[in-house]
DNA sequence: CAGTGGTCTAGACCACAAG
DNA sequence: TTGTGGTCTAGACCACTGG
């Protein structure tokens, strides 16, 4: 090969834009033209700008070609793991405790979110995720029994719900939220924190095919913060 | 070619996994034998399988091969935009108004974040965005005078410096942190909303080539939710 | 050492959409 | 219509690392 790879074509495209040699909105060459210019394969240029266009720095369409997007759009990843991970990552011992367990129909708003039926029976459970034994995460779920079979006879105790889901419905796909929130009495006394103090808090929604398996607020003890890099 | 296609290979990787015909931790064929399998070239089982690594759902190894994640991170990704589009995207209509504008010496906290020098100038700046004239979202800025020449010259009447910085500045890199936090007086003032209310924020640290170039807090107006599919 | 993924090549055909 | 990106192929060599 000519030595020229991929990441080194990405390299060169970034410095150019940078140098503001292809300006934002700037169609730059071809393929063909790059393919030719770097002396080597197209499928290389291909791949390096392809990436480059995933993560929002250059547009592409067929035959108007590539350009230099107007206004990029970063696109942040965050890596959402299952807490104890979370927690272990961060050099806290895991432990959790369960609040609340109860087989219970499905409150109006939880059947609106979930879109289940009025007789739908789900499992309200109710978590609390601890560092180090200080309160960490505060875990609301309601599990759409219908849709995991098998979950009546599972064992909470070691694994938490959190885990087993990942575990036995892999990949499912969602919506995920975040958002800030006052601290209500339950999640207060859950986190050992007052009445209103701001939480850091996500809202999942998961779903196999169509259907909503579980619904889970997860609530972050004061000074959660979530950071990424760009 | 034979009509398969790496999006093929995806699907079909992603129903064996549901499927529990590999379960999380085991091991899949090798490359070549999914190649074999599916009657493809190996090129096309690389991308299949390296963009599943990529998601997270597989993690790969060179001769140790390809395992299904024992406990997958989900990679959540956000749109970063300019806060006019993200506002135009939602149908409102954009406006901007900058509550202060002021060139200091960098206080030391903002010293500490940005890794200043103790005598580096800072330009501050606090702006207040609105849709359809309602505050959307408050945004406290400081901006290195000496990482951003032609800043000042620079006017912010038409266009936000949010915007500016991305023409002006483009593809730098740098963190970003999302937290909630209770509002304080001037953040409710200028969001019209009462002390102590939830705000979800944002917070970004830009730099270029390890220099620090703007730090901003961005406090979203109650009831802002974040949301993502996975 | 040997098997796996990582990458590049040269060529090909296809799908899409701008002109 | 025709140029552009999107993808696949068959083969090759390399880089890493487990056994």
């Amino acid at each position: 090969m000519s030595g020229i790879t991929y990441q080194r074509i990405q390299t060169e495209v970034l410095h150019r834009i940078r140098a503001r040699v292809w300006r934002p909105g700037d169609l730059i060459p071809s393929e063909v033209a790059l393919a030719a210019e770097f002396g080597c394969a197209r499928a290389t240029v291909n791949r390096a700008l392809r990436e480059l266009a995933e993560t929002g720095i250059l547009e592409r369409r067929r035959k108007a070609g590539t350009r230099v997007s107007p206004d990029p759009v970063h696109k942040a990843t965050f890596d959402i793991a299952v807490i104890r991970r979370e927690i272990e990552a961060l050099g806290g011992v895991y432990r959790h405790a369960i609040l609340q367990k109860a087989h219970v129909l499905a409150p109006s708003f939880i059947q609106a979110l979930m879109k289940l039926d009025i007789h739908a029976e789900t499992l309200h459970i109710r978590t609390l995720h601890l560092s180090n034994d200080q309160p960490y995460l505060y875990e609301d779920r309601w599990i759409n029994m219908a849709a995991v079979p098998g979950i009546r006879s599972a064992d909470f105790s070691r694994v938490s719900v959190n885990e087993w889901l990942v575990q036995n419905a892999p990949l499912s796909g969602g919506e995920i939220t975040f958002l800030a929130k006052n601290a209500d009495e339950a999640e207060a006394e859950a986190l050992d924190t007052t009445v209103g103090k701001a939480l850091f808090v996500t809202e999942r929604l998961t779903r196999i095919k169509q259907v909503s398996v579980t619904f889970v607020r997860l609530a972050y003890a004061p000074g959660y913060r979530m950071t990424t890099r760009l």
